[in-house]
DNA sequence: TAAAGCATGTAATCCGTTACATGATTTA
DNA sequence: TAAATCATGTAACGGATTACATGCTTTA
């Protein structure tokens, strides 16, 4: 349940809304946990009838402010400790690679071109990103992660693109 | 549905049943894309009410042997040149050093030590499997990205536990 | 005053995991 | 003959996405 404790942890830095918490997930989780603002309340609302967070306040248009609380705050750092990481990942495009040797040289070079020119692009937004003050003295982890995957992704994909083109020229020859 | 077109793509490149295709997941698509026996079987259900696959024979302890059709063929190529490769990643491990800052730097240093060691032992396993022979033309492509993902995780903990390090003897001096 | 954005939520559906259930065949 | 492995499936549950529903407040 990595959502639960990523707003737990949120809410941790400083008392917020579900509103800006699905934000803050936009803005700086959006490449390691995405979350939908209706996925967010019905877990705030968990989290509040387990005393892990509180009602600080109510604003306008029935806008409510959580705060962490003590038993909240100790359940972050336990699982921040204790938990054992789930390591597993997904990703879809690199699954599609096992199957490019099923469609013409010349257009799975082209597609792995077009996905190195994206990983670029990505790059740059996370490279400007890590030039900006950090929310919390551990926010520049994660974004560096997200710089070197970036790079990483984009130069894969380039050497992908040269193996794919020069593979079918020896082929042809 | 990429569990749906990652067999549909096991299957083009040979015809196999539902065991080994669960067998081929684990061994080489673990890292990208994991699949358990329960979800293969009614996928596999799908695909051949659907006339993307066919039964090409039964074997012993019924055994049901599936083979791709010109229509199953037609769709993977289709999918991996026409849809938009889902490129929304998650990772669990990552979401938690955003939360880094609520623990004891001693322990948040030690747990990045613990995962660059987990790292580099992945790291060995794909460089193996990297100099064995590919199953199709296009699999050194994910498995070199895997090693380079492995190594990037692994280099990424060692800096982040470095700078944990540092930030807290600073902190102290 | 209309549009954009703030703000909270419910319902239906889908995908994936875990647990359950069964039985055949090979190997030690 | 017992254990390991092969082999196929169903059922229950949980997490996540998409669609739906509502209404307030600020700004152009």
């Amino acid at each position: 349940m990595s959502l639960r404790h990523g707003l737990l942890g949120l809410i941790a830095a400083r008392p917020t809304t579900g509103y800006d918490l699905a934000k803050s997930f936009e803005a700086s989780l959006a490449n390691v946990w995405a979350a939908q603002l209706s996925q967010i309340y019905p877990e705030l609302g968990r989290l509040h009838e387990q005393g892990l967070i509180r009602v600080l306040g109510t604003g306008p248009r029935q806008k409510k402010t959580y705060e962490i609380t003590d038993e909240g705050l100790a359940e972050v750092r336990r699982w921040v400790l204790d938990v054992e990481p789930d390591r597993a990942h997904r990703n879809g495009a690199m699954l599609r690679t096992f199957f490019l040797w099923l469609v013409d040289p010349a257009e799975a070079e082209a597609y792995l071109r077009r996905e190195a020119a994206i990983h670029r692009g990505n790059l740059e937004r996370f490279e400007e990103m890590a030039g900006r003050e950090p929310a919390t003295p551990s926010a520049p982890l994660p974004v560096e992660w997200a710089v070197r995957y970036c790079r990483e992704l984009a130069e894969w994909s380039e050497w992908a693109a040269d193996r794919v083109r020069d593979e079918s020229r020896a082929a042809r020859a």
